[in-house]
DNA sequence: AAATACTACAACCGCAAGCGG
DNA sequence: GCCGCTTGCGGTTGTAGTATT
């Protein structure tokens, strides 16, 4: 993985936008040599930039089967519905959005999506607030377990439409969401070509999702309400565990992201 | 037409993790 | 185990283009 320089270099690097120039040069070398060791690619291919600033230049810019232009009202709603289960993860977030890079994300995210995002969290704060008044007068507090109005806090939360009703038939597990990402993962992975990258979230071992499981088939009441109490006390768990429950529902068990993705598309 | 504000995106910076010596 | 180095990630800043006054 470590590479070794010949000597240490002394050389000032340039800064800021490259040039037509400086894109071909990079281009060529790592098209030519590839990049085993980034530091080592602006000394052989003749930049005056360090190897970070090369690197970045060839993920964000350069590299092949990148997309450019306008996102698509698709990959717009991928994002937030992604951003709304792992948060600022803009490196798993482009993962399942092919030829977007996560910096290309990220920068939409705040010139585009954060605005909506804001606003939508702001609406829904309002009707939780009047939904949660009504719930109280009519029906007390168990009633907004089961039928909960979506997130405050989830920025996707408006993409999933109509509620339905948590856990009905099944013993589902409560996984977080982080756990079935990697349970996701996991089933990828078995069947993974040698060239597809592990991604970061395998990081969780599957054990956590297979005692989520275990935790799941033997519920019995008090675990389902004891779930279900911690459900309510944060909303994201909440939306996760409705649009599992759901997803569930339409699949008959086996899922992937990408077509629950599809599902909300 | 010039000045200013705003927007989008490219690039930099700092940190953490992993690895080899 | 420590140290130095590289890589990858996320936050932030810089810059160019566009809109508004």
């Amino acid at each position: 993985m470590r590479c070794k320089l010949p000597e240490k270099q002394t050389m000032k690097h340039r800064k800021g936008l490259w040039s037509p120039d400086e894109d071909q040069k990079l281009t060529y070398y790592v098209m030519n040599y590839g990049h085993a060791c980034w530091s080592s690619v602006p000394i052989n291919a003749g930049l005056e930039r360090n190897g970070k600033s090369c690197r970045l230049r060839w993920i964000n810019y350069l590299r092949p089967g990148l997309k450019r232009g306008a996102f698509s009202s698709q990959e717009e709603e991928t994002i937030l519905i992604l951003h709304g289960f792992l948060g600022n993860k803009w490196s798993q977030i482009s993962q399942h959005l092919p030829g977007r890079t996560d910096n290309e994300i990220k920068n939409y995210w705040h010139s585009h999506l954060k605005k909506k995002s804001d606003k939508s969290k702001h609406l829904q704060v309002h009707q939780k607030h009047d939904y949660t008044r009504s719930n109280l007068e009519n029906k007390g507090p168990s009633s907004l377990c089961q039928n909960a109005p979506n997130s405050t806090n989830t920025s996707s939360a408006n993409m999933v439409r109509s509620v339905p009703t948590v856990s009905k038939i099944r013993n589902l597990p409560k996984l977080l969401f982080a756990d079935w990402v990697s349970l996701d993962e996991f089933r990828h992975d078995v069947g993974r070509s040698s060239d597809q990258p592990l991604s970061h979230g395998s990081k969780h071992q599957s054990s956590t999702v297979e005692h989520e499981w275990q935790h799941s088939e033997g519920s019995t009441e008090g675990i389902e309400n004891q779930n279900c109490m911690n459900m309510c006390s944060n909303d994201n768990m909440l939306q996760t565990q409705m649009t599992i429950d759901r997803f569930f529902e339409f699949n008959d068990v086996d899922f992937d992201i990408d077509n629950f993705l599809y599902m909300y598309m």
